[in-house]
DNA sequence: CTGTTAGCGCCTTCAT
DNA sequence: ATGAAGGCGCTAACAG
């Protein structure tokens, strides 16, 4: 590979030149500029990166994390941090998918050694992992949740799961069950917040709130449709903290002979893109996920420039009404 | 930020030493490597990335490339790449998801510059984008198409497609229908292929081959449904190439009175995670997509330490039978 | 086992 | 408008 010294000695100028016709071009001369494209080009010169940034203090790279991904939210939302990076002229550097094995001390660290200038977290439906004092002094982003103090975006659960309640109640529908995962816990205090919040009685019997993995999310709906069906009692509506959730609760309750929506309707979360390819196409709960993302990077970029950004940002919700509900 | 000076200053040492007992430890006394620890520790020191590069050829960072995601094959394919990546020591840098705006210049350009050692690419359904000479000599390793002469990992759609097609035959399936992107169109090859195989009758009217983007996926299958009840040429089956796709039929067929499997038996291609969630459940064709991954990384990595790598390398598919065939 | 020193490629005063 | 030279933080000979 070429190096600046290379095109310098090819154009017959110094370095201190060559420097100047990538980063100022304004203040050499017409002719000597050519001379030096000339030369880079006809050597094939790229600045190399490292060098550049070992003078400088920000190097234009994030690092994005988000927790493994069965839904395509996250890739939502990375694809909209990627689409305010590149604006900026950031790189992204990805973290783990599996955030069970989830070490943000790497991440920390490739931040402290200036390999990025600092990470956005999706924390998304995982609320398990515990601080980290090397993490202080970093520039952090996070979504869905606060996390040490860092600027955050976030949508309103209780206002999304509430409109969703009184979308059903306002079908007629009074008996809700709840069905979630251990980490969707916000959604599921929003889900009995909304109960009381129309006068309907919170039946512990309908809720299920335990399947953790991925895996289990198929069983974790058979479990939830076999046991109302053995204790006789069958709600009139599942409020789902996911739409795989939802499509797996549909497909248990359709083998028992339940209809949905007639007997029991259901209702997802997130509006992933094959949601309305299921049948019924499932009724759910839509978020700003790229946007998110954007103002994920956007935060973050500003706050890695050193100007003052909001505590937390807000996102508005919206249902989407398909035949499940 | 400390450098290496600051620590051997605090520790009483040189900066070589120092250098020694991150990079070399066991060349140095156990003394001055817990002065030395105790120094860095004390004073917060971390490495500088850039510092370190800058010596060295090689930097540990590898671009991802993959196209716009509508279905989870490549988010798993990243996580292999990921997975295995890590245990090498090398960091992920995102390459845009949206490859419409596909910029591969960009990416060259970033390791030319070393700020990554070389890229995988998966081309996946998008066999459109040119040739780019500058990428001649940086290391690239390709997932399912061969892309200017470098490495691949692919599978072998002639041998799945003729596995799912004589599947059908063995259900005594004749009047085969096929349904694909403009971008699959090896699997549609393919299935010309396995039809001549079978010695069954290719019927230019059974097959649609145009849906393009993402967004057209689910009208795609609406025109498919719609021209075959209008010239009243029903399949008795329809090879799919993708879960998407498949399970869009199945919802316009349904909505037209066609029982799946019953009247016709559709099959999918990918075996998405929410394959299993459709009514019915999808029978389609399941991908090593992690292997091939960590395969591509470990290919690219080889290649970039100099090591001789295969031309190409072939994943076995596997059919998954569901109820919808 | 440890220290000295010469760069890696680039940017940036400081002169001219 | 251009050149000379110091230094960013670190590694890798080379000496001892």
């Amino acid at each position: 590979m070429p190096s600046i010294k290379d095109v310098a000695r090819e154009a017959h100028v110094s370095i201190a030149t060559v420097s100047r016709v990538f980063n100022n071009p304004r203040v050499v001369s017409d002719e000597t500029k050519t001379k030096v494209y000339f030369a880079a080009e006809k050597l094939g010169y790229t600045p190399n990166f490292s060098a550049k940034t070992l003078k400088k203090s920000i190097v234009g790279t994030m690092i994005v994390i988000v927790p493994d991904i069965s839904n395509t939210f996250f890739i939502d939302i990375v694809r909209g941090v990627q689409n305010y990076a590149e604006t900026r002229g950031y790189n992204i550097l990805m973290g783990r998918f599996d955030i069970h094995r989830f070490d943000l001390q790497r991440y920390v660290r490739l931040v402290k050694s200036k390999a990025a200038d600092g990470m956005v977290i999706a924390i998304g439906h995982n609320r398990h992992f515990a601080p980290v004092p090397e993490a202080k002094d970093i520039p952090i982003v996070t979504i869905e949740e606060e996390f040490m103090g860092n600027p955050y975006v976030y949508i309103d659960n209780y206002q999304a799961i509430n409109e969703i309640v009184e979308y059903l109640v306002s079908k007629k529908r009074k008996r809700i069950g709840f069905l979630g995962f251990k980490s969707e816990r916000e959604r599921f205090l929003a889900f009995k917040n909304a109960l009381m919040k129309n006068k309907l009685e919170f039946d512990e019997e309908l809720t299920k709130k335990g399947a953790e993995s991925g895996e289990a999310v198929y069983t974790g709906a058979r479990e939830y449709v076999e046991r109302i069906l053995r204790i006789g009692k069958i709600p009139d509506s599942i409020v789902c903290a996911s739409d795989v959730l939802a499509a797996s609760v549909i497909k248990w309750l359709t083998k028992n002979g339940l209809r949905v929506p007639q007997d029991v309707a259901v209702t997802g979360f997130d509006n992933i893109e094959v949601a309305e390819l299921f049948q019924p196409g499932i009724t759910t709960v839509e978020q700003p996920r790229e946007t998110m993302g954007r103002e994920a990077a956007r935060l973050l970029i500003n706050k890695i420039e050193g100007h003052e950004v909001p505590k937390k940002i807000a996102f508005q919700t919206r249902i989407v009404i398909r035949e499940s509900a």
